[in-house]
DNA sequence: AGCACGCCGACT
DNA sequence: GTCGGCGTGCTC
């Protein structure tokens, strides 16, 4: 302890102050201060700090210009306890990404870092292990087992004794006598499993004309800066190729290259592409990983050995020592954005990342989303176009069948003439699939004696019969219960009934109608990682499977050589509910799914099942008229305000009471800032959710729709300003939702 | 997010 | 009479 200096001779210096960003819901930086003559930590620093009585890891954070008045009293300020050994620096590129995602969603910026902080818990250093190399001396007495050792100890990377005395079959005993010897030498190693190194140069592909053309712009724009290219060409067309030159030139300029995929836990075979194109497997980040892999990956990432790194959205958040290039793949799939926790978009904020970091974005798609369209006409971005190569597959014919006059029996839902056309491609010795975009058996069990519905008590919702399983499921809540012997209203046994239909119910069927076809069936509940996905890929790949039955998961990037039918059961599924995106989705969804028929010798049909055969999405398919239809979808969004041209925004209000919630909502509308109309911002609501009642909390929601360019989150922040809940009641705020339940 | 403080039910 | 339920509010 110094002695306080008199205040009348050398003025006191201030005790260094800095903020701190706690990861936790906080709302601000927390202002902490470093004690007399300790280094002071710069920003993106890892520290301790107290917090009431406990002690948390934050990171320093850059000083703004928060008002001095905001700032809390000097005197009450603590010390910061100490910096977090071992731990790389938050750099000033990712504390910007993380004030601008909480800035774009509405969240506290301690939510976003909490995101990026659950990782730094990888990156504690690994046990030190001890490994052998030869020394040079030379060995008198030499045996066969002692040969083996020196031979692998002198070939391989330094390994463990136990290692090497198992690979060399001998006992530990003898490599310990070696290092005795002084043969071998024995030095700790900081296990470092170095990723080898992707080569830019390793096997360069023959391109066509049009995907060199492509090839260069986007090789070009890598080192230039900020910039978003959408690369746009049919499956087949060699996006990949294409998109690899940029990532190449990014590995010949020192730069990390991240590459998100959508679900790539199911969707490994991409990764082979890139070993085979860069000679080195590249660093997978995705829930599916093991706990050591994804501590390599993290290492491998944060250190910059990392130089491909493929993963699902949540790879955004990693901290990457030096990225240069993010590539989207598939950037019009839904599965880029969040719909729990945060709710944000990948393919979004990778944009925005690029942007705060100054590289180029690529975007890659063969149905590029509206957004993404609507940001090339207005020049925002950039544009490559892929024409179909030559060898790829041709389009495939697709086919509309008019439900009403191909109705199959009650309880059957294969048509016809899907019926006879598959059984003409099993004949013909080739594969079918049919696709039906809905899980378990059927969506609603009913009670034919007393009408009685099984329905989810949580939520607003039919209980889904999973018979594989024996379950009935609510896929809202997880709610999961055995499927009765007896109506549990009634009583009555074996009266249960399914109604509708649902991929399982659908195998059953074709086992049925197709005694001969070996059927097989894909869905996310059975395919839970790149295992089972490679199994049935493989299957379908040796023609031990005839007929195909699955949901979208099979529309995910699977090649399958040998499948020349397609059959969408029922193609009005995803139109129903009067869904912003239901077109666009349906039509980007059945042309995936529809691509999948065909090879360059034998041309694919896709025959399409619906009620509506004169909806403009199932017309534009059969026609291939993707400009047509994307042009009457974007007039329709444009005269109707919505996004693309303009924006959204959805609040939920809900709690565990009814009237509660419907109060609060009440309450929340007499709120909304009188200028709204003015300044080109609507808000509708409030209206019970379309899902009233999830997890046994009842919802009411409000639309806000602004105006492109209108300040929509400060709209938001405004109206939300000092508005309290009470007890149990929550707002869940989605800005952009991509669904509207 | 934790954790404490604070006011109402069934028990050593 | 206390132990404990979780509602409310604060943490630099």
């Amino acid at each position: 302890m110094k002695p306080p200096a008199p205040a009348s001779e050398s003025p006191v210096q201030s005790p260094v102050r800095v903020r701190v960003l706690l990861p936790l819901p906080l709302g601000a930086a927390y202002d902490y201060l470093v004690a007399d003559g300790d280094p002071v930590p710069v920003p993106g620093t890892l520290v301790r700090v107290p917090l009431g009585p406990r002690e948390v890891s934050g990171v320093v954070w850059d000083e703004d210009s928060a008002p001095d008045a905001t700032r809390p009293d000097p005197q009450k300020l603590k010390p910061v306890l100490g910096i977090v050994a071992d731990v790389p620096m938050l750099h000033h590129e990712m504390r910007r990404f993380v004030d601008w995602v909480a800035r774009y969603y509405l969240r506290q910026p301690g939510d976003v870092l909490s995101i990026v902080l659950r990782r730094f818990s990888l990156l504690r250093p690994p046990r030190p292990v001890i490994v052998h190399r030869p020394t040079g001396a030379e060995l008198p007495r030499m045996t066969p087992a002692r040969q083996r050792v020196m031979e692998l100890a002198s070939e391989g990377p330094p390994r463990t004794a136990k290692d090497l005395a198992e690979i060399a079959g001998v006992g530990v005993s003898v490599v310990r006598g070696l290092v005795g010897k002084g043969v071998l030498e024995a030095f700790t190693q900081t296990r470092e499993q170095s990723a080898r190194v992707p080569q830019p140069d390793f096997a360069t592909p023959r391109l066509e004309a049009d995907q060199i053309h492509a090839a260069d712009a986007l090789r070009a724009s890598v080192g230039q800066g900020f910039s978003v290219t959408l690369l746009e060409g049919v499956t087949g067309a060699g996006k990949t190729e294409v998109f690899c030159e940029a990532v190449a030139e990014a590995l010949r300029q020192d730069r990390q290259v991240l590459v998100l995929l959508p679900e790539i836990a199911l969707t490994q075979q991409i990764l082979g592409r890139f070993r085979d194109r860069f000679g080195a497997d590249p660093t997978a980040w995705h829930s599916g990983l093991s706990d050591r892999d994804r501590r390599t990956a993290m290492r491998d990432v944060v250190s910059g050995r990392a130089r491909i790194i493929v993963g699902a959205r949540s790879a955004l958040f990693l901290p990457c020592a030096d990225l240069g290039l993010i590539i989207v793949d598939e950037e019009h799939d839904g599965s880029y954005k969040q719909e729990d926790g945060l709710h944000y978009h990948a393919r979004d904020m990778a944009v925005l990342r690029g942007s705060i970091g100054g590289f180029p974005v690529i975007l890659s798609s063969a149905t590029p989303s509206l957004e993404s369209l609507s940001n090339v006409q207005s020049g925002r971005y950039g544009h490559q176009k892929l024409a179909r190569r030559y060898g790829a597959a041709e389009l495939p014919q697709v086919q509309i069948i008019d439900m009403c006059g191909d109705r199959p029996p009650s309880g059957r839902w294969i048509g016809g003439q899907l019926e006879k056309a598959v059984h003409e491609t099993l004949a013909a010795g080739e594969q079918a699939l049919l696709f039906l975009n809905r899980r378990g058996y059927a969506p609603l069990t009913l009670c034919n004696t007393c009408g009685h519905r099984m329905q989810c008590p949580h939520c607003t919702a039919w209980l889904v019969e999973h018979r594989y399983l024996g379950r009935l499921q609510c896929h809202h809540c997880g709610h999961d219960v055995r499927r009765p012997a007896a109506c549990p209203k009634c009583g009555d046994t074996d009266s249960l009934k399914a109604c509708g239909p649902g991929v399982e119910r659908l195998a059953e069927e074709a086992k049925v109608v197709f005694p001969d076809a070996r059927v097989a069936l894909m869905t996310s509940d059975l395919v839970t990682g790149p295992a089972a996905a490679a199994e049935i890929i493989g299957a379908m790949a040796r023609q031990e499977i005839d007929l195909l039955i699955g949901t979208q998961i099979v529309a995910k990037g699977h090649h399958f050589p040998h499948l020349t039918l397609v059959g969408v059961i029922d193609a009005d599924l995803g139109l129903a509910g009067g869904d912003l995106r239901a077109g666009e989705r349906t039509w980007q969804l059945l042309h995936q799914v529809s691509g999948r028929a065909g090879r360059a010798e034998s041309p694919g049909r896709a025959l399409i099942q619906t009620h509506q055969p004169d909806a403009p999405v199932f017309k534009a398919l059969a026609a291939h008229d993707s400009a047509g239809f994307i042009a009457a979808e974007m007039a329709a969004r444009q005269s109707a305000g919505m996004p693309p041209f303009g924006r959204l925004a959805a609040l939920i209000l809900s709690a565990p009471d009814r009237a509660q919630a419907q109060d609060l909502a009440t309450a929340l509308a007499r709120r909304i800032p009188t200028t709204s109309a003015a300044s080109g911002i609507r808000v509708l609501g409030p209206a019970p959710a379309p899902i009233a009642v999830v997890r046994g909390r009842h919802r009411f929601r409000f639309l806000v729709v602004s105006r492109h360019g209108q300040p929509l989150q400060r709209f938001l922040t405004r109206w939300l300003e000092g508005f309290r809940l009470p007890g149990k009641a929550r707002l869940a705020i989605d800005v952009d939702p991509q669904s509207f339940l």
